[in-house]
DNA sequence: CACATTTGACCTGT
DNA sequence: ACAGGTCAAATGTG
């Protein structure tokens, strides 16, 4: 609510519209995690079903909106933000092949909208580069996987120019590693490592320069599970999404900023949720991607 | 010391 | 030619 509130006036009714649904989304989604955690013994599955019914309604109006309206990429009209790299001072570049690389052919892509750059996978930043007429600069993640297991999951996470505290972030491939190599992302109690993250990769504010960004990959106060159909242990805490919602819902994301994340694609389904008292064991079942 | 991040160089696609 | 994506040396951190 204070979220909507706080939305800035250069969103277009049609945003605000997708906006407003996926936040009812995200309300019935929280409302229906709650539903879940008191009642442990099947209590309640009709209003469920309700609630379910709700939550795809609002996703599906979302995603149709956003496929729609399809450039919700931010369309920054001002220029500024020169690229004015000190990039002065030469090396003594004794390198072979610098630089050197087959750059990918469109692999599955998708582009989310998050206040939160987490996604429960650990990823290593490789570069980060300032967009031509854009505010933040974009950086460039890789799997920590990539060479022990080649994964070649990437994504880019770029924060948006609209004043809002929403990222951008495009995942690019899907990650082939095993799922007990993901690094169980901690659920960190205190916001300040997020926080600091943010502030370290995108230069929010004064920023203390003890924490090293990308390794907490976890958001504060959420945990993340990223489910499949199949073999999800006995985790009484995880709410198999896709068992509920079927299979053709792309990633849901709610958080305690309400943020909202959405795709065109459904490679995935991951959620966010603020862990009412679940505390969460993580673990991730990828084996659609073994 | 091992691993992660930073950042300029370099490469590719348009 | 330019913008954007990746590499890798330098640097930072625990």
């Amino acid at each position: 609510m204070g979220f909507l509130s706080a939305w800035p006036e250069t969103l277009s009714s049609h945003e605000k519209r997708v906006v407003e649904e996926l936040v009812n989304g995200k309300d019935c989604a929280t409302q229906l995690q709650i539903l879940f955690h008191n009642s442990s013994e099947n209590g309640g599955p009709l209003s469920a079903q309700e609630l379910v019914h709700k939550i795809l309604t609002s996703f599906d109006h979302s995603i149709s909106l956003l496929t729609r309206a399809e450039s919700v990429e931010v369309s920054q009209n001002q220029a500024a933000s020169d690229y004015d790299s000190p990039c002065c001072k030469k090396r003594p570049v004794t390198k072979e092949k610098r630089g050197c690389y087959k750059r990918r052919k469109a692999e599955q892509t998708r582009t989310v909208a998050s206040a939160t750059v987490e996604d429960g996978h650990a990823w290593r930043k490789y570069g980060q580069k300032q967009i031509l007429n854009s505010e933040h600069p974009r950086g460039y993640f890789r799997c920590t996987r990539k060479y022990d297991q080649g994964c070649k999951a990437t994504k880019q996470v770029q924060r948006m120019d609209d004043g809002s505290q929403m990222y951008q972030i495009t995942y690019i491939g899907t990650h082939t590693c095993r799922p007990d190599s993901f690094k169980a992302p901690q659920i960190i109690k205190d916001s300040e490592s997020w926080r600091s993250y943010k502030m370290l990769t995108f230069g929010d504010s004064n920023i203390p320069s003890n924490t090293t960004a990308v390794k907490q990959e976890a958001n504060e106060e959420t945990t993340e599970t990223t489910t499949t159909t199949s073999g999800l242990t006995d985790m009484d805490s995880v709410i198999m999404w896709k068992d509920i919602l079927g299979a053709d819902y792309g990633d849901v994301v709610s958080n305690v900023y309400s943020n909202t994340e959405i795709t065109s694609q459904s490679l995935e389904l991951d959620l966010v949720t603020k862990p009412v008292e679940f505390e969460v064991d993580f673990e991730f079942d990828e084996s659609e991607f073994v």
